[in-house]
DNA sequence: ACGGTCGGCTAAACCGGTTTAACCCACAAG
DNA sequence: CTTGTGGGTTAAACCGGTTTAGCCGACCGT
């Protein structure tokens, strides 16, 4: 009954032998008779002991605790697709017993900086995820004189002592130009995301090279915030011009949605007058009308992988960078061949982008 | 300079008293003389001395620490507007210093309860937020036998020792039917979510209530998992059957959007043959086209409050319930009038409900 | 027979706080 | 002048592990 929870005092008496011998066999630390070893195992089995964390905190200075700081504006969170699918993949890579996620939402670079600073001066983590990362982003710096194992979850703009856990969503990107003219369009639209994060421009660069590889001029690019709310105000800006778009291409799913619901509210059909694609694969994407082409990656692997390399950071102070399968191009409803008048004046010479079909 | 780190010990002699002078001073103890405990601070500041968290958890048995256990289809968890939101506010409640939340994502109902015991067990919580409350939750027998602290988002299917932070969602299903009702609609479906989910079924019941309470047969109602998956293949079941409705009230924004989805690819206008409602208030839902009418929560301000509620329950081990503002119809664009033929024979008694103005 | 090495193990210090028992001293009451 | 009271303070035990220094005995080579 209400025992008042073991220690290693009592495995070390059932077992005859001294704390300390206890501890190196919880340890795997060789120099313990195999005999001995087994003899201790059974003894703390018998008891059921299981180590304290606060006392194995405390003397070795480790939390077995994972950190992630998340700095989004609370309006975007909510529709974020890619977070709450990540840590559900950085779950999977904590399988292994013990370690636990901590998780921080702030609102600024201030407080995210503070939150690092206490997260180190109280020991609460062993590592983080930098996520979103961003130009000059301070976090680096931070991180490295504070000595914290971090691995980051994409390339930076610069290079890092941490490792890299990276998925190219560029191809995506790219696919998605390629898909677009090869149906014949011209003038493709980027409804981009944060300039300031270094995915977001980088998916914007990528989508740059992509229209001028093709001879296009890239003009229409237009940077927001993620929010729907800015997809949808840059594609009443889009469809105002003087020449507007055939297509328009989104940074994130729900920038795509909104910007669907534009073009309809303005009684312009999709794909038929303008085709429009997505990014992030959402399941929600599937089930819009028309279905949206959009480029699926997979948030969950990369927390997982992430999740691994941190904890072999952890484990053995060096870790090497990987790279997942890029993210592809999921052809669906929202894109097609632009009106008659607006076609390229040469049939493209761009091959189809195979469809990856759904699961 | 490379400084071990000042300890208590530290403090004590800069301030030329004992080590438990000091711990009594920065556990705000009485007996310690004014001057006595204003010099202790000023060495302690001088210094820049701040107790370490693992030793005071290893000898106070606390973890400073607040855990949420989401248990969560990895396939609908990308999706849900809810969460992120919610821990959004969680981190406003915790504002006052040196709490942070854990957060873990688990797949079933055993690894949830394991996890929760694996909690306790390694003292890495104080207390948890139980959301998602099901009916015959073995979480709350669970907790109480571990005598671990809780709040509970929402009520529960029985009482329970817990305190409850409610946000009355039953009452926005209720304004959406009695809205609908008084556009002349009186064949009205509801696509519900998990069923086994209390909130689930309760704003089930509610739109049942509400409905009979009008007059009006409560048949189309549909069980789903919340997914959009799911709300698209349910729509299309509704609108084969023999008598359509023509009204559709789903239990999330995502499943509305998806059976707007649906609705619009069999040729049908919303709202002109078919009026749909969500709920959540995400900021999509306004969005898209039309833009939606729904039920907008407030998800972070539940966080918030819910944080509080528990940290007044580990401090003082008692916590008022606590009610917050009911969710509220926000009128959209997607509900209007049925077609002529589907009006109800006598014009509705029932009085528009009021519209909740989006900021 | 003897010094040297090495595997196996223990005692004790240590991590950095909290908490309890006891002590000292000043002051009030008897 | 004694005794009691109680505020202010300290020393030491304690939380439950890890880690280091050192001890003991067996086995080695010469």
């Amino acid at each position: 009954m209400g025992d008042p929870k073991p220690t290693i005092a009592d495995v070390a008496r059932a077992a005859g032998v001294s704390k300390g011998l206890v501890s190196f066999v919880f340890n795997d630390r060789p120099g313990v008779a195999p005999q001995t070893r087994a003899r201790i195992r059974e003894a703390a089995a018998a008891i059921g002991w299981r180590p304290s964390l606060s006392a194995r905190s405390l003397s070795t200075r480790t939390s077995f605790a994972l950190g992630l700081v998340v700095r989004r504006d609370p309006r975007v969170i909510a529709a974020d697709p890619f977070f709450p699918a990540f840590i559900a993949g950085v779950e999977m890579g904590l399988t292994g017993e013990g370690r636990i996620l901590v998780l921080s939402v702030v609102p600024d670079a201030d407080t995210e900086l503070r939150t690092y600073r206490r997260l180190v001066a109280d020991s609460r983590v062993d590592g983080v995820f930098l996520t979103d990362l961003r130009y000059d982003d301070r976090r680096l710096a931070l991180l490295a004189e504070l000595g914290l194992p971090a691995v980051m979850i994409g390339h930076p703009d610069r290079s890092s002592a941490f490792p890299v856990v990276n998925l190219d969503d560029a191809h995506g990107v790219r696919q998605s130009v390629a898909h677009l003219v090869g149906l014949g369009h011209s003038r493709i639209a980027y409804v981009a995301g944060e300039p300031q994060m270094v995915h977001g421009r980088r998916r914007r660069d990528s989508f740059v090279d992509a229209m001028t590889g093709a001879g296009l001029h890239p003009d229409r690019v237009v940077d927001t915030d993620f929010s729907a709310a800015a997809g949808a105000a840059e594609t009443h800006r889009l469809l105002d011009a003087a020449s507007p778009p055939t297509a328009i291409v989104y940074a994130s799913d729900p920038m795509a949605i909104a910007g669907m619901g534009v073009v309809h509210q303005r009684g312009l059909r999709v794909p038929a007058d303008i085709s429009i694609t997505g990014f992030d694969g959402t399941d929600l994407a599937r089930h819009v009308y028309p279905s949206l082409t959009t480029v699926v990656a997979d948030p969950a692997a990369w927390g997982r992988e992430a999740a691994r390399t941190l904890l072999q950071l952890i484990a053995v102070a060096e870790a090497p960078n990987l790279e997942l399968p890029a993210a592809e191009l999921l052809v669906g409803a929202s894109t097609g061949p632009p009106s008659h008048a607006d076609r390229t004046p040469y049939p493209a010479h761009y091959k189809e982008t195979p469809c990856v079909d759904a699961l």
